[in-house]
DNA sequence: TGAACAAGCACATGTTTATGTGATTGGCAG
DNA sequence: CTGCCAATCACATAAACATGTGCTTGTTCA
């Protein structure tokens, strides 16, 4: 029997989901509210294997709900609920622990599934959402890196400049003068068309280039 | 009528997936191959909507296949099919632009169904691949903000900072002077316990603060 | 075998940073 | 109303950095 809380401010669609749900085999509603007010304590109390959380309260929101739960309780499986797959909030419920993210616009017996799948240890998602997903994905992912053709030396002296060592350190870290830390250096800045140390550094994170 | 190609080793499997969708209305397979090692051509010629495309095959793989096809095509849209959900190649193909990513072991229907989401511009998953995709999101972003406390005027500073300005460039894009410059880099040195200009540029982008 | 290049070193000069000390103004909380 | 703090400016000094020119050595590749 999988426990389900349910946290939405519509009351039709708050009693339409409680029947649907409550109604199958297999599934029982602990309780439902229409904010998430006093969520931390509410599930707490009730201890629920999923929690279907609309996005969009009045009062504490879905994002905001989900981080207190998130403080608290890390086992119990979130499942966002939302009319829009708007950029900016599956974002925000990703990185804060949902565990799914579902249109309201799901078919019944579709997201019975998708409580089942929460339930199990997976990650529940619309075409559309995943969609969003892979796509902020794949830009985080995609330093399409230069390479600027850095030697080995090279690329040592600028991880110390990351780091933040001096020319003195670098030269007494690397055996070698600071002379030659200077013309390392001053090739680095050629290659990566800089000039000065805190570009490089700047450059070498953008890039991803250590 | 969604055009849809295959490149699976296994004949078995193979000779089933095309049946399973050539027979399904609104489905047709246009070719379907035992592997990679043409993809280029294959897909250039036959102009699929949707490729279903396995992971694991002798020759040229599923996931340097993906890469094949994306050097020339970003439009037809790939769903990898796999035995195993592992961590390694869902990451990879993620990064390199599948649009999907299924188990072999998901029923018929919802294959088609799937075929169809991607077609439609979604990214059906199955909801054990997801889990791993969120998971290795959540563990990106997972930079907690320690904030510093810094002043709106000094972020403004750090942000010239670490787009390479000098002091002498910052004081003229803020209209105050150099010595005013100073004191507020030195405030941001302190707030941020570094004490030279590429520590802090290096320390704004690990924390992400700006 | 000779040009190209990475790595190393040296010296010189001017600019930029880092740090200290100290002062004025205006806003805000106790 | 008074102390606290952000924001502003000033002056001074030492260290660090940027840049130029020039040289040696060893490897690699055509």
């Amino acid at each position: 029997m999988i426990k389900v809380m349910l946290y939405e401010d519509n009351p039709q669609l708050r009693e339409g989901l409680t029947m649907l749900i409550d109604g199958s085999d297999g599934f029982t509603v602990l309780a439902s509210y229409k904010n998430c007010d006093n969520v931390t304590d509410e599930v707490e109390a009730w201890k629920p294997d999923v929690i279907l959380m609309d996005i969009d309260m009045p009062g504490t929101n879905g994002i905001e709900g989900l981080k207190k739960i998130r403080a608290v309780n890390s086992e119990v499986k979130i499942l966002m609920l939302t009319v829009f797959d708007d950029n900016k909030n599956v974002f925000e419920a990703v990185r804060n622990g949902a565990n799914g993210y579902v249109l309201k616009k799901t078919p019944p017996a579709k997201l019975l599934e998708y409580i089942e799948d929460a339930a199990s240890g997976g990650a529940p998602m619309t075409a559309s959402i995943a969609s969003q997903v892979l796509k902020m994905f794949s830009q985080i992912n995609t330093s399409q890196n230069e390479d600027y053709n850095l030697s080995e030396r090279e690329k040592q002296v600028l991880q110390l400049l990351v780091d933040g060592y001096s020319y003195k350190m670098i030269a007494s870290e690397m055996f070698i003068s600071i002379d030659t830390v200077r013309s390392h250096i001053k090739k680095i800045y050629e290659k990566l068309h800089v000039n000065s140390k805190s570009e490089a550094v700047a450059k070498a994170f953008k890039d991803k280039l250590l």
